[in-house]
DNA sequence: TGCAGATTTTGATATCGATCAAGGTTATGA
DNA sequence: TCATAACCTTGATCGATATCAAAATCTGCA
C-alpha cells in the first residue's frame, strides 16, 4: 500500500510528459527559477522522455562514463560508494523532484551507484546541453551551482550526524529529515514507508543494521513512533527533535 | 621550523602578485584550464590582491552573506560547521591551492566557518562576476562545476570514513592523504607538520582527541611514522595504506 | 497457495572508543 | 626568563554499539 501524491502524474504522453516535467515534479531542479516561456521551452528540448527504472535496477554505476545528470520524475533511489576493499557506503537517498550524479562532473566517471528503491521514472539532462544552455540562461547556470552548493551543505549535514551523533540520535534525525522530505512532496509527514532495508538505513547512518532495529524498536516502546516493517508512523516528532539536540556531549 | 615550498612566492607587488596568482599558486582553480593570455588576464581583473589573513582569524563566519569564494594563495585553514547545540564537526582542512566557500552559493550564506591555522594569504573571487565570466569563458564554467563537484566527492570519501572506518585506519587514511596533498604543492610526502590540534583532528575524523593521540603514538610504536608533536614523519607509508584496506568487516 | 530466501527482531556477549583523571610538554606573552 | 595556558600523552574504567546467534516475519516467485 503506497500512498498517493497530492501532485497527480497524469497523462504520459510527450506533451504533457514534458510539460509536467519542467513544471511539476522535477521541482528541485525548475520550480525555483523564473524562466520565461521561451527559456522553458529551450530547457525542454534538452530534457529526454521520462525513463522508467525498475526497482533494483541501476541509473548508473561507479565508473561509468559520466553524460547527463538524471532528475528524479517520480521514485526513490539510493546513491552508495563502494570502497576497493568492498565496503559500501550508502551516501543518500534520493526522492522525486531531486537531481542525481553531479558527483561525476568532476572525472567525467560516475563515482556511485544509483540504484532505484521501487520503480522510479527519471528524466536525462546532457549536461554538455545543460552547460551550453546555461550559458545563455544566466538564472540556469545559477541554479546549477547552487544546486551543487546545495549538495555540499546536505555532505556536511552527514558529516556533523556520523561524526557527533549517538545511534538514536542519527535515526532520529533520519526519520525527520525523510518526513520533511516527504511532506514537501505533498506526502504525509506522519506516515509513509521506508523504502529502503536496515541494512541500508544503518549503512547511510554508520550503523548496523541490528542497532537500526533496536532503535525503531525502542522508539516504539516510548511512544515516539509506530513501526510496522518499513511502515512509520511518527506520534511524537518534537520528542524526536528533542532528541536530535539534547545529545550534547 | 616550517618546510618551503618548492615553488617560490617571490615578489608581492601587485602586478607580480596577479601573475602568480594565475599562474602558480591557485593550481587547483587555475591550472588544469587552458584560457587564452586575455581570458586570463579578463580572470586576473576579477580577483582581487592577495590578502593576509592570520593564524586564528576567521576567514569568513557561518550565518556571514556570502559574495565571494576564496582561493588560498598561501596557508592552511579549517573549515567546521556547528550544530545548534553547540558541536563542532570539521568538514575539511584547506591548504595551497583550493577553494573555499563553495557551501555558501546555495543560500547566498556560509554555512561553514572558516578559520586559518597558520597566516595565510587568500584571493577573492567575486561570486556574481565569476558567474558573469565563466558565462563568456566555457571552459571557465566548466571548471567550476568540476570544483564543486570535487568538493561533492572528497565529502563522499569523508562519510566513507567516518561510516565504515575504525579509529586507526581513520588516521591511516588522514595522514596518508595529508601526504598526498603535500606532496602535490612540492612538499615533502614523508616529513610535514600539522597545523591542527588532536582536537580538531579528532573533530574531522568523528573521534576524541585522547584516541588521535594513542593512534599515532602506537603507529609510533610500529615504526610506522615518527611523532614529534605536530610533526609527522611517515616511515611506512606501505603499512599504512595496507591498515585502511584490511580493513574488511 | 506455499515455499525459499530475504529481511527483521531480539538476546547474549565482546570490543572499541569514550570518558575521567593526572601528569608532562610546548607555546605564548609579560 | 619565567609564568601561565594550551595542548598532548598515558592509564584506568565504562558504556555504546558491534558481533554472534537464533527465531520470527515478510516477500516474491513458482
Amino acid at each position: 500500500m503506497t500512498t498517493t501524491p497530492h501532485i497527480p502524474v497524469r497523462d504520459l504522453s510527450l506533451k504533457h510528459l514534458r510539460q509536467s516535467c519542467v513544471n511539476c515534479s522535477l521541482r528541485e531542479l525548475c520550480l525555483p527559477i523564473g524562466l520565461s516561456a521561451e527559456e522553458m521551452r529551450e530547457l525542454d528540448t534538452l530534457i529526454t522522455q521520462a525513463k522508467p527504472i525498475k526497482r533494483g535496477e541501476a541509473l548508473y554505476r561507479a565508473g561509468e562514463p559520466f553524460r547527463s545528470l538524471f532528475a528524479i520524475r517520480l521514485g526513490f533511489f539510493k546513491a552508495s560508494v563502494i570502497s576497493e576493499d568492498g565496503r559500501e557506503q550508502v551516501t543518500g537517498f534520493h526522492m522525486t523532484g531531486e537531481l542525481m550524479g553531479m558527483d561525476a562532473v568532476s572525472s567525467d566517471l560516475h563515482t556511485c551507484d544509483a540504484i532505484a528503491l521501487e520503480d522510479s521514472e527519471v528524466c536525462e539532462l546532457p549536461f554538455t546541453d545543460m552547460e551550453e544552455l546555461s550559458r545563455r540562461i544566466p538564472i540556469l547556470q545559477h541554479h546549477f551551482y547552487k544546486l551543487m552548493s546545495r549538495e555540499i551543505v546536505r555532505d556536511h549535514g552527514v558529516m556533523l550526524l556520523l561524526g557527533n551523533m549517538k545511534a538514536e540520535e542519527r535515526i532520529a534525525a533520519f526519520l525527520l529529515n525523510l518526513s520533511q522530505r516527504f511532506a514537501i512532496r505533498g506526502y504525509s509527514a506522519s506516515s509513509f514507508h521506508l523504502r529502503m532495508t536496515r541494512e541500508e538505513i544503518g549503512s547511510y547512518l554508520g550503523l548496523k543494521l541490528e542497532t537500526v532495529s533496536r532503535s525503531l524498536s525502542k522508539f516504539q516502546e516510548n511512544g515516539l513512533i509506530k513501526v510496522q516493517n518499513r511502515l512509520i508512523e511518527i506520534i511524537n516528532p518534537d520528542a524526536l527533535k528533542q532528541l536530535i539536540n539534547n545529545c550534547q556531549q
